[in-house]
DNA sequence: CTTAGCACTTAGCACGACCAGA
DNA sequence: TCTGGTCGTGCTAAGTGCTAAG
């Protein structure tokens, strides 16, 4: 099957028999008339280009091409090449509580004309893909089988199975709708808010909210302007008429005995007894057990969050306008459920009507709401290890893994884009060049109500700096915005001229403020990677560069002579190096500086322990000590050695880690299936790279792959894939 | 087309359970 | 047994990207 025979296994995605060997000509690059010559650069005709008038200063350089560029302007209703932005329209107004529309196609969907096909597809290719489960190969009693296993803890292995590719995510689903969060316990009379001096009972609602604040007063929130003015605002109107009337002024709170009360509260929780405490996790076990599992398809699955977000204060990252809101109480009433005609319908707590129950089967939710603050929709979904989630996820590195088989190609083609007379092709050129590169999100818009991030196609003049040499290097990007969470992206990057005299250029006559891809956004982009790739989105480039960088890296760093303290540190970096390149950050751990003093110390000690040890074996082998007592002498300066090494290991490993996130790489962004291969290749156990919540999220490639599973083949080994069969 | 709505993935942080060393 | 620290887990915000509506 050739190139494919490594992806075979690949259910998913549809369609592979379209990927070829690399040079085939997949896609049509679009670049209009290529230029062998480097400099015999193509001339557009209006507008300005970059390399050939090398020879004009800078300035000079700048000024014609100024000149151009306000002809350009002049006559631009007239072309395309049009910034996007003119063609926006003014934010739209904010719409809380939008009537949704509640046509669906849920009604009709029970009957599909295609059925009959897929059911034939399916029973040819069963034949093959069966699986040989030792659970299902002995009885053909499925359905038994299937309940105890679930009992039992035992596998599901939907990844053996076949992938139907109706839009279908399932077609029977039950389950027990979700736990709301406990209602609101008035604070004992004990208790006091004053305001201005003065006591003052609250209203039960009035109470409740001050709660929220009173709780967070030692958060630096609190702090916040726009915090407080949001929280001022939405308490009041949780006031009545007199406490309205009465609070007005913020400073003027005290929630310090509250707040007292509460700390109060959590230490007692904290001093509970044993039993009291078993008690509970009993009864949250219980819970657990009841509400968060449900039925589908015949199989128990667990949910991943079936328990509705209490009523509390919006908590914004970094700059957001809208922090300190109140975000509302959730009852039955706001709830959709999604479920089974024909199974049990959830019930809502006594005296609750569900806003909605519906039966759609083309989504994977089970339960919804509308959240106030942003207007958004929150969902109650599977866990990780379900199979909906895990067979989107495979798709997901299968994606990325076709994406390998092209991308020399798309490569190629984006950088012959960075000579097109159209602007519009070339920012899109430097901006997939900057995301494919640097791994940077595709940065869609965003409204006005949200914290000010940016991601790659949203990137405005202001977030880089260009310099024709930084630090003997030739032309560097300085590149220094915020992106998602509002994580700082700082990064200086030398880039190829080319796409250094294009950014010159798209900088040009603009202000800070304005956008770098003026004619560009990430529906642009993706309609134009959907050509190139079926499949293919921004974020395919981030899964792909990271897994890659991680083979590519555990490659580079694995020494089959290591310990198995080494191996894990050298996995660590190969996993660091793609936290890196994404840009996934924490912050410094509280106890970074102590724990580490203690670390070093503890170095220190066993230094000197090792050096005791290596006096006292020299010593007994001078001394003419018997050999027993020698060899004695030495195993345990060995094991010293050894224990020494681990803690200067472990040393090393903390600092590097001490700004950087691992786990979200670990989670998102790397197939499993290589650090599974690695695992096995080199003996390293799977549950030192892996704890047990990844390990079920991850089942399905610790099934599948097997020591040789490669997430790429490198380069020109593609012939000789039939041994590639990771079967097992 | 553009825009809004929707569904789903990706993200860092807080907190509590648990564990190793005093 | 206590304590300090680490780690796992839950929580929920904040992204991406598709599609239907206007």
């Amino acid at each position: 099957m050739g190139v494919s025979a490594s992806l075979d296994r690949a259910p998913p995605t549809p369609s592979y028999n379209a990927i070829v060997e690399d040079d085939e000509d997949e896609y049509k690059p679009e670049v209009k008339e290529e230029d062998e010559e480097e400099e015999q650069e193509y001339k557009p005709d209006v507008k300005e280009e970059d390399e050939s008038e090398e020879e004009l200063p800078l300035a000079a350089r700048a000024q014609q091409k100024r000149k151009i560029k306000e002809e350009e302007e002049a006559e631009e209703d007239s072309d395309d090449d049009v910034p996007l932005t003119a063609r926006k329209k003014p934010k739209k107004e904010v719409k809380q509580e939008k009537k949704s529309k509640k046509r669906r196609k849920e009604e009709s969907e029970e009957e599909y004309d295609e059925e009959d096909y897929y059911e034939e597809k399916k029973k040819k290719k069963s034949s093959v893909s069966k699986s040989r489960t030792k659970v299902e190969a002995v009885t053909p009693e499925k359905k038994k089988k299937v309940k105890k296993e679930d009992e039992e803890g035992e596998v599901w292995k939907w990844w053996e199975e076949k992938k139907e590719n109706d839009g279908r995510k399932w077609t029977f689903l039950e389950h027990k709708g979700p736990i709301f969060a406990p209602p609101y316990e008035r604070l004992p009379s004990s208790v006091k808010f004053t305001y201005n001096g003065q006591e003052m009972k609250l209203s039960q609602d009035a109470e409740e909210i001050a709660t929220f604040y009173a709780r967070m007063i030692e958060h630096e929130y609190t702090t916040k302007e726009a915090f407080n003015t949001n929280f001022m605002k939405d308490w009041r109107k949780g006031m009545t008429e007199k406490e309205r009337s009465i609070i007005t002024d913020l400073s003027k709170c005290d929630f310090r005995k509250m707040h007292a009360y509460f700390v109060q509260k959590s230490e007692e929780r904290k001093a509970m007894s044993k039993e009291e405490k078993k008690k509970i996790k009993e009864e949250n076990d219980a819970l657990t057990t009841e509400y968060g599992v449900c039925k589908i398809d015949g199989h128990n699955e667990k949910i991943g969050n079936f328990r509705i977000e209490p009523p509390g204060l919006f908590r914004g990252r970094g700059e957001h306008p809208k922090m300190g809101k109140l975000k509302r109480r959730i009852q039955a009433e706001d709830i959709v459920i999604n479920c089974s005609k024909d199974s049990k319908i959830p019930q809502p707590p006594p005296g609750h009507k569900w806003k909605e129950v519906r039966h759609d089967n083309q989504v994977t939710w089970l339960a919804s709401w509308t959240e106030n603050v942003q207007g958004q929709i929150k969902y109650i979904m599977l866990n990780p290890s379900s199979k909906l989630k895990g067979e989107k996820d495979w798709q997901k590195y299968e994606t990325a893994r076709k994406l390998a088989l092209s991308i020399d190609k798309i490569r190629q083609n984006y950088q012959a884009d960075w000579k097109s007379k159209e602007m519009r092709i070339r920012q899109r050129a430097v901006a997939l060049y900057f995301i494919d590169k640097l791994a940077l999100r595709a940065g869609n818009e965003k409204d006005e109500d949200q914290a000010d991030t940016v991601g790659c196609c949203s990137l405005r003049v202001e977030h880089i700096q260009l310099h024709e040499e930084k630090d003997g290097k030739p032309y560097v990007v300085v590149f220094d915005f915020l992106g998602k969470d509002s994580i700082r992206y700082y990064n200086e990057v030398p880039v190829e001229k080319r796409v250094f005299k294009n950014l010159q250029l798209f900088v040009e006559n603009k202000k800070g403020t304005d956008d770098l891809f003026d004619r560009l956004n990430t529906q642009v982009l993706n309609k134009h990677l959907s050509e190139l790739m079926e499949g293919l989105t921004a974020k395919v480039f981030r899964t792909y560069n990271a897994s890659i960088t991680l083979q590519q890296q555990l490659e580079e760093l694995t020494d089959p002579n290591y310990s198995e303290a080494e191996m894990i540190l050298a996995y660590n970096r190969a996993n660091r190096a793609v936290a890196v390149l994404c840009n996934h950050q924490r912050s410094v751990p509280k106890s970074h500086d102590k724990s580490m003093g203690n670390l070093k110390e503890k170095i220190q000690t066993k230094k000197k322990q090792v050096k005791e040890a290596e006096r006292g074996y020299k010593d007994a082998k001078k001394g003419g000590e018997s050999k027993v007592m020698v060899d004695k002498k030495k195993t345990a300066l060995d094991r010293l050695k050894a224990q020494l090494l681990k803690l200067e290991v472990q040393e090393t490993d903390k600092e590097e880690n001490k700004t950087i996130a691992l786990g979200t790489s670990k989670l998102n962004y790397l197939d499993p299936r290589i650090s599974v291969a690695w695992c096995k290749k080199y003996n390293v156990p799977l549950e030192k790279i892996y704890n047990k919540t990844q390990r079920a999220k991850f089942r399905w490639a610790i099934d599948m792959a097997g020591p040789d599973y490669v997430f790429v083949a490198s380069k020109k080994k593609k012939k000789k894939e039939e041994s590639d069969d990771d079967e097992d």
